[in-house]
RNA sequence: GCGGAAGUAGCUCAGUUUGGUAGAGCAUCAGCUUCCCAAGCUGAGGGUCGCGGGUUCGAGUCCCGUUUUCCGCUCCA
C-alpha cells in the first residue's frame, strides 16, 4: 500500500512538474477540488476525447453527437429527481459518525409520543366496553398532556421547516434531548443542508433573477433533445446520442487529486431502445465498453465490473467498470439501464409527448434508455497512473517514462539535432516544419542528446527523430522508440508514413 | 463533516529543538563543450518560508485563527 501511495504522490508531482495538471487558482492558495489542465494535460485530454468520440460516434451509423448547454430550465432537475433528493436538512452524530435527516429524527421523536398515546388507548380499551377512543383522547389527562407536547413540538418543527431555519431545528433536537440511535449520545453537529447542485442566477437584475443550476450530469441535455435529434436526424430505434461536456457537483469533500472534482467532464452516450429490450442492450454495451478500455493496451486485470445491488431510483440494471488506481479499484465508468424514467418524467412535467412511433411494431412508446457514462478526468488519471514508470537501466541509472499509448500522447514526435552546429539545427527545423502539419511535435536542441531523450520520455513522447552527420550526407535520420530505446535509420521522405504506421 | 499529519524555489526536501530578515540537489535560462541515451565547464534568474493576527527589539522558527493538500472515517444518482 505504501508503495502505491508513493506512486500516487509521484504521479501528482510529475503532473505538476511537467505541465499536465495544476491546482486551480494556486497563487490564491488554490480552490478545493478544482484543477486546471496544463499544456501537456490538455493535449492528452483532447486525445482521449477524440478516441472516445471516434469509437462511439464516428464508428456507429446509428449514434450521433450533440453538445447541449450547461444551463437548463429549473424544471429539468425537478423531473430528474435532483432537486427533491438533495433538499434535506442533515445532522451528524460526532460519536457514531452517522448522518441522519434532522427532520426524520424529530418526526421519530413525535412518533414515540404518539405511540405512548396509543398505548394508553389500548390499555383503556381493554378495560372498558363501548370504549370511545376519540372521547378518551379528548378527556384523559395523561393523553392530553402528551397531545399538548406533540402540538408544541410540531408547531416549532413546522415553523422551522417552513422558514428553513436550520438553527431552530438544531435547537429542537437539543431541547428534546434526542439521542443517536447508534451511539446513544447527544454529541451532534450543526444541522446543515447539502446542496449537490451549484446554483446561480439568470436575469440581469437581482429582482427579476431566477435560480438556475449548473448541470450535475450531462445526461439530461440528451433526454431533452431526444425528439429534436430523432426527428431532424431521421433516427430509428435503436439509436444513440453521445455527448462530452462539463458537469458540476458541490461535493462535500475533495479527495484523490482529479478523481473527484467539483467541475468535471463526462463522456456519455444514451442509447434508446424498445421497452423490454433494454437488458439485452445493457449487456451489449457492457461488452463494447470493456473492449474499448482493453484496446488501450493497459493490463486487463486493472479492470473489473462491479454490479450494483442497490439500484438508483431510475435504473433496473447497473454496473460500474472499475479501474485499479493507486488508491484501489474505483469507478471509472457507469453503465446503467435507466428504463423510461427520465423521458417519462419530462413528458409528465412538461406536458409534451415524448414518444417514438415504431413503424415495425406500428405503435408509439416511450423508449427505454441504456446509458454509458465515463468520467473523462478519471480516464485521464487512469492513463497517467498506469503510464508512470521508473525504469532501472543496466548502467544503474533510473529512467522516468510516461508509457502513454502513442496515439494518445501529448506530443507524437520530437525532432532533435544531435549537436547544435554543422547545419543540423536548420535541417531539423525543415523536418519539423513538415511534420507539424500532421503531428504535434517538439523541437529541442539544448543539452546533451541523452538528456533530451530522457526529457521526452518523461512527457511520454513515443518517438524521437534525430538529425546527425549522416543526415547531412544521405538525407536519413534515426527514429528512436520511447519504450525500447532502440533506433532505426530511415529516409527523411519516409518519416511521415513510418510515423503514421506506428501511431495507429 | 469528524479525527490525524503537513504546507519553505518549478520538483524533492534541510533549516523549527536552542527566535537574529533563507539553503541543498535536481530542474530552468545564457554561453562553452559534445557525433546517440541524465547528473562536463562558466555564469544567471527564481522564495515577502500558504495566508492573517499575536508575543517579541527581532518570527520560517513560539501562540491563535484561517486556508489548501495528504491519510483514516463519513458522504457520494
Amino acid at each position: 500500500m505504501s508503495n502505491n501511495e508513493d506512486l500516487f504522490k509521484k504521479v501528482i508531482s510529475h503532473s505538476k512538474e511537467y505541465g499536465f495538471i495544476f491546482p486551480s487558482s494556486e497563487i490564491y492558495d488554490g480552490l478545493s477540488a478544482v484543477y486546471d489542465y496544463g499544456q501537456l494535460g490538455v493535449e492528452l485530454k483532447n486525445n482521449i476525447k477524440q478516441y472516445w468520440w471516434k469509437a462511439m460516434v464516428q464508428m456507429h451509423e446509428n449514434i450521433v453527437g450533440i453538445d447541449s448547454a450547461i444551463f437548463m430550465h429549473p424544471s429539468v432537475w425537478k423531473a430528474s429527481g435532483h432537486v427533491d433528493a438533495f433538499n434535506d436538512p442533515l445532522i451528524d452524530n460526532k460519536d457514531s459518525k452517522k448522518r441522519y435527516r434532522a427532520d426524520v429524527l424529530i418526526e421519530d421523536y413525535i412518533q414515540k409520543i404518539e405511540d405512548k398515546i396509543q398505548k394508553e388507548i389500548d390499555k383503556a380499551a381493554k378495560r372498558f366496553e363501548n370504549f370511545d377512543a376519540t372521547l378518551f383522547r379528548q378527556t384523559n389527562g395523561r393523553v392530553l398532556e402528551y397531545q399538548a407536547r406533540i402540538d408544541e413540538i410540531s408547531k416549532c418543527f413546522v415553523d422551522a421547516m417552513t422558514t428553513n431555519d436550520l438553527a431552530a431545528i438544531k435547537k429542537l433536537i437539543d431541547d428534546l434531548a434526542i439521542v443517536c440511535p447508534v451511539s446513544g449520545s447527544r454529541n451532534w453537529t450543526e444541522v446543515r443542508q447539502f446542496n449537490l447542485m451549484f446554483a446561480t442566477q439568470m436575469g440581469s437584475t437581482t429582482e427579476t433573477a431566477d435560480v438556475v443550476y449548473l448541470r450535475p450530469e450531462t445526461a439530461q441535455g440528451i433526454f431533452l433533445n431526444f425528439l429534436n435529434v430523432q426527428k431532424t436526424g431521421r433516427m430509428k430505434i435503436p439509436f444513440g446520442i453521445a455527448q462530452i461536456g462539463k458537469a458540476f457537483r458541490n461535493e462535500i469533500v475533495a479527495r484523490q487529486f482529479i478523481f473527484r472534482m467539483k467541475e468535471f467532464e463526462q463522456m456519455e452516450m444514451q442509447f434508446f431502445v424498445r421497452p423490454g429490450e433494454e437488458l439485452k442492450w445493457f449487456e451489449h454495451w457492457k461488452q463494447e465498453r470493456i473492449k474499448w478500455h482493453h484496446a488501450l493496451d493497459i493490463s486487463e486485470n486493472k479492470y473489473r465490473f462491479h454490479d450494483h445491488e442497490k439500484l438508483a431510483h431510475y435504473a433496473n440494471a447497473a454496473t460500474d467498470i472499475e479501474f485499479e488506481f493507486p488508491f484501489g479499484f474505483k469507478e471509472l465508468e457507469g453503465i446503467h439501464s435507466r428504463t423510461d424514467f427520465d423521458l417519462n418524467a419530462h413528458q409528465q412535467l412538461s406536458g409534451k409527448k415524448i414518444q417514438y412511433f415504431d413503424p415495425e411494431l406500428n405503435e408509439s412508446y416511450v423508449p427505454y434508455v441504456v446509458e454509458t457514462s465515463i468520467g473523462l478526468d478519471r480516464m485521464f488519471l487512469a492513463i497517467i497512473c498506469n503510464a508512470y514508470q521508473e525504469e532501472q537501466l543496466e548502467d544503474g541509472s533510473v529512467r522516468t517514462v510516461m508509457n502513454i499509448p502513442p496515439f494518445l500522447a501529448p506530443y507524437k514526435v520530437a525532432v532533435l539535432p544531435l549537436v547544435k552546429k554543422d547545419g543540423m539545427p536548420e535541417m531539423a527545423h525543415d523536418i519539423l516544419k513538415n511534420l507539424q502539419e500532421n503531428f504535434n511535435c517538439q523541437y529541442d536542441e539544448k543539452d546533451a542528446i541523452g538528456r533530451r531523450y530522457r526529457r521526452q520520455d518523461a512527457i511520454g513522447t513515443p518517438f524521437c527523430i534525430t538529425v546527425d552527420n549522416q543526415t547531412m550526407e544521405d538525407n536519413t535520420v534515426t527514429i528512436r522508440n520511447r519504450d525500447t530505446m532502440l533506433q532505426n535509420r530511415i529516409a527523411i521522405n519516409d518519416i511521415h508514413t513510418t510515423l503514421n504506421k506506428l501511431l495507429q
